[in-house]
DNA sequence: TAGCAGGAAAATC
DNA sequence: GATTTTCCTGCT
């Protein structure tokens, strides 16, 4: 089906899908081309417009503007982090980009697959399992793969997983889906709770037994940012914490950025993880995710 | 808690 | 072409 969705609010269609926060979107000609919500959707920016062809009628306008939050105000939520110079230059060059909200299922193994990986890579990795386990289904004359549920990712064998591309990531990506699949992961109970706990609740601290291999801070932070609506959730990976350490050093401890300094890696250990993250949060506050998502953006387009 | 391995593709040289 | 790096976590 076709439809349109007119914008109410600043949205950039380009800086939000190639901003690394989603991986079965890419350019077919004039339009962003993915599968979402179990369909096929393209969509088209014309100025304030949304053109948009949809698989289904499942997936129409108001699943549109869901998905992209397009009801929510992003000038508030701009001017809120907007604290500093770095942030402002970051905010003006990709004005636009918004969070959108993904499947959580989806949303955490994507971002299982993605440790030591870049997103070219990540995206080819979901795309191979997509296409390996995911339901085929047609639509203008192409084939096109859902996500798989997440029994067929616990039903499969590790070696085909890795057949996948995935590496030491496929015992980890199976045992993560046979969790969801026996419905050991309450997403709607993690997304309720204020982000301090949905953090330890997706971590399973509360229950004092780690049944997510595979799911440390930083995945937990980007499944929270993405996909349950914890704005303030800050990922920290190794573009945003170079980012931190050149613009934000006084965020970070005086010991961690001596131990930066010193071995030129941004490999964060454990509790430093939870301290910056901590710190950032505070100084950005509860909008820290959109903070997060521009400076990454600025951060990359320099390299 | 610090150090390291992991596994293959992309980026860089 | 070889080497380094890569949106990190688990193990020792």
């Amino acid at each position: 089906m076709e439809f349109a969705v007119p914008l109410s609010s600043p949205f950039s269609l380009e800086h939000t899908l190639a901003s690394g926060q989603t991986f079965r979107w890419s350019m077919r000609g004039d339009w962003w081309c993915g599968v979402v919500g179990g369909e096929v959707l393209k969509v088209r920016q014309e100025g304030d417009i949304l053109k948009c062809v949809s698989s289904s009628d499942a997936v129409g306008a108001s699943w549109v503007s869901d998905y992209f939050r397009l009801d929510e105000d992003l000038e508030h939520v701009l001017a809120s982090i907007s604290r500093d110079e770095a942030i402002t230059r970051a905010v003006e060059r990709f004005y636009g980009l918004r969070l959108i909200r993904q499947d959580r299922w989806e949303c955490l193994a994507s971002f299982v697959l993605a440790t030591n990986a870049n997103i070219p890579r990540i995206a080819k990795m979901v795309e191979a399992v997509c296409a390996k386990y995911g339901e085929a289904f047609e639509f203008e004359g192409e084939v096109y793969h859902r996500f798989p549920r997440p029994q067929a990712l616990a039903d499969s064998r590790v070696s085909a997983l890795r057949g996948c591309g995935l590496g030491y990531r496929a015992p980890f990506l199976k045992k993560v889906a046979a969790s969801v699949a026996k419905g050991d992961v309450d997403f709607g109970a993690v997304a309720s709770l204020p982000y301090e706990e949905s953090r330890r609740l997706l971590l399973r601290e509360l229950f004092g037994e780690k049944v997510l291999l595979g799911v440390g801070p930083k995945v937990a932070d980007c499944v929270l940012l993405y996909s349950c609506g914890k704005d303030e959730s800050f990922p920290i990976d190794v573009w945003i914490a170079r980012a931190l350490a050149r613009s934000y050093p006084w965020l970070i401890g005086s010991s961690l950025m001596a131990r930066l300094k010193r071995d030129g890696k941004v490999r964060l250990a454990a509790g430093d993880y939870a301290k910056l993250s901590a710190s950032v949060r505070g100084y950005f506050g509860e909008y820290a995710g959109y903070a997060q998502q521009y400076l990454f953006m600025a951060i990359r387009s320099e390299a």
